[in-house]
DNA sequence: CCATTATTTCGAAAAAAATCGAAATAATGG
DNA sequence: CCATTATTTCGATTTTTTTCGAAATAATGG
C-alpha cells in the first residue's frame, strides 16, 4: 500500500463535507444510502454532491451500486481498513494505540 | 475529537509531498530532523518546504523546537494516535483491523 | 556590531478544487 | 414511446492551494 493510493484517500477525507458524507455512509452500515438520501441529509445541490461522491468513489473509499432508479452508496471498509493500517504501520510510533517502533530506519 | 480538528489533519496528510515529509519525520524518530535536513532529503525550495511544514504544524501533527540556529521538527504522535483513533472509532465497521460495529445509530 | 547560516515571510503566478444552475443522461412504469 | 424521478455532466465562477524567488528575520560566533 503506497502513498500514491493513500495520499488521495487522505485528501478525499480531508474535506469537511466529504468527511461528513463518508461518516453518514458508515453510520448507514451495510444498507448504504441512495444519493438522493445523502442529498437531503447534507442539504447541498445535487451537482455538488455528485462531485464529492465521485472523489470518494475514485479513491476506493466508497462504492456505488445501482438498484433500479436509485444509486446506493456504501462505505468500502476494506479501503478504510487498509488506510488505517498504513497510518498505524508507517506513520505511528511511541505511545498510544499504534505500534511501538522507535526509529525503523 | 471532532471533524473540525480531524479534517484539516487529513487534508494536511493528503498531499503527497507532505505525507512524504511526515514519514521522514516518523522514521527519524524521537531525534527529529532540522528543517535544513528535510530540505536536502526532499530536495525542494526552502520556501516551499516552509509552507508545507507550517500546515503540518498548524494541525498539530508536527512540532518544532529550536536548538540554537536550527529548528528541529518532530512527528507529534499523540495527534496521529488520536487521528487513527477517530478513523477506527467513527469511520470503520465490519471486517478487518477496525472494530466490528455494524450500524451504530 | 558584523558576517554567516538557517528559516520564514512576502508577493505574485499557475494549478487545482469547490460551487452550483442548466442541460443531459439513466431507468422505470405506464 | 412518454412522463417521471434520479443522477451526472457541462460550463462558468470563485476560492484555495501550490509553487518559488527575493527579501526579511533569527540566532550564533567572532
Amino acid at each position: 500500500m503506497n502513498t500514491e493510493i493513500i495520499a488521495p484517500q487522505l485528501e478525499a477525507l480531508g474535506n469537511a463535507r466529504r468527511l461528513d458524507l463518508y461518516r453518514h455512509l458508515v453510520r448507514a452500515g451495510a444498507a448504504g444510502l441512495p444519493v438522493g438520501s445523502l442529498q437531503e441529509r447534507l442539504n447541498i445541490p445535487a451537482s455538488t454532491l455528485s462531485h464529492h461522491l465521485k472523489r470518494l468513489v475514485s479513491t476506493g473509499l466508497v462504492t456505488q451500486e445501482r438498484q433500479s432508479t436509485v444509486l446506493i452508496c456504501r462505505a468500502h471498509y476494506p479501503a478504510m481498513n487498509a488506510l488505517v493500517g498504513f497510518l498505524t504501520d508507517e506513520c505511528c510510533a511511541d505511545e498510544g494505540r499504534c505500534d511501538t517502533r522507535e526509529s525503523a530506519a
